[in-house]
DNA sequence: GAGGGGGTTTGACCTGGAACAAGCCGGGGC
DNA sequence: GCCCCGGCTTGTTCCAGGTCAAACCCCCTC
């Protein structure tokens, strides 16, 4: 249980009124004077150096994070050692959801980049969604809308073959990265392919043999981390077109 | 289809203040004046027959469901038709989160046996939580925990072999049922082999194998769907002490 | 109480992905 | 430039769990 990792170089003051991200975070739909409000709240922002944690399992849970650059990972733990990772965040993404519930976080979140967060201290966030009816409602969305995205996350473990996940996971990937202005065609892995592993369920060497596999069938052009999705169309044909 | 009580058709007056299962639902927490409030919000009930759905994926979001009685499934589906359960709900648990998001409901919610639950108009929710602090700090918090459960499932489907699965779905199931009073080694399941195989990400068969394997192993006495726990240390450690 | 049907068990075989192992590749430090 | 090291690829072998098939059991209906 760690005390506050002192990464921070200094608490640089945040605003999401001029936040290029504020149509995919927190503010999205208020208006502008209600996104001043939320500007007095989101005070503060914090560095996190690649390989550094956020926030580990058992800390005391006092605020969510926004992602404003850079990008991350959860994982859980078993008592075991194993490990899973249960997301990838990039910017405009909410972290810390999980310790609402017991006031303790449930997971580690670790940056796969340098990255900088927004601090968003959770009990303000819910004294002034008492005032705000919209912003409740926006929050209530992006809570309801991870569920839904585990449930996603769900079939794909409980269902899904190991050509069909990595498809899945680089569609969902490209898909979000298009709404942030990336190309819908080339992306770089932030992450390793053990990673990648974890989260799908496979092992390393399977994600690299299937990144192989696709690449070959002329699907992917695969250089290390840099992905360049030949065939679209193919991949949304893994995905769907499966058990025939 | 036996049904013990008598199936109101029709809207029944619910009331929160005198229902048993307050300390496990939403009200929990609330002062009883608080929970006054909530009754009037939680208006009426609906029965759901064995196999029939309380809501579909598509169906237009309206209201949250409290469970009163009986026992359902949520399960979400691939366009292929392959489906996951994403999870089995008891007394005092809520159904609908997912279709906050979109206001459309993200998942089926199907009834495994004669059920009866409480009607929660989410509008009215959100505006009550507006003016009871503490009934907002309890909202979240269970979605917080719906999201916890998620990714704990997240790790035994990524990461567990069958029989820890298995074990592991078994001490989850006892665990709530000991808190709404039942025996703690005793229980009859509610659903089929199918079903269990589908939440675990297995196979019906391999559900019925590794039942009668922890039976050869001492473990467990398995006579259809009535199980009884016999080592309930046994179990424990199949779950945690894995990867040797 | 005979017949049927859904759910369950069990057996035999097969296979996708895990495990293990070896070599490769590319970037950073000296 | 060279070496080192972490991450990645590729080959080989193995096995947990999937698949297919048959029989069984329990309850329900007639």
């Amino acid at each position: 249980m760690t005390v506050a990792t002192p990464v921070r170089i200094g608490p640089v003051k945040a605003a999401c009124s001029n936040c290029n991200l504020r149509e995919l975070c927190l503010p999205v739909g208020l208006s502008p004077e209600q996104v001043g409000q939320l500007d007095e709240l989101v005070a503060t922002r914090r560095t996190v150096p690649r390989g550094e944690t956020l926030f580990r399992t058992g800390d005391s849970f006092q605020s969510l994070f926004a992602v404003r650059t850079g990008f991350f990972k959860t994982c859980v733990s078993a008592e075991d050692g194993r490990d899973q990772v249960t997301g990838f965040q990039m910017s405009g993404e909410l972290l810390g959801l999980d310790g609402i519930s017991t006031d303790r976080h449930a997971c580690d979140a670790v940056a796969l980049e340098d990255s900088t967060v927004c601090v968003i201290p959770f009990h303000d966030l819910e004294g002034l969604s008492m005032q705000i009816t919209e912003l409740q409602r926006v929050f209530h969305k992006i809570m309801s809308r991870e569920i839904v995205r585990d449930h996603g996350v769900m079939l794909l473990l409980g269902s899904m073959r190991a050509e069909e996940r990595v498809a899945a996971f680089l569609l969902n990937l490209t898909q979000r990265l298009h709404v942030r202005g990336f190309s819908r065609s080339e992306l770089v892995l932030r992450m390793t392919r053990e990673e990648i592993g974890s989260y799908l369920g496979l092992k390393l060497e399977t994600v690299s043999r299937t990144f192989s596999k696709l690449q070959d069938d002329g699907v992917l052009e695969v250089k290390q981390r840099q992905i360049r999705i030949v065939d679209h169309n193919a991949l949304l044909q893994i995905v769907n077109a499966s058990t025939c």
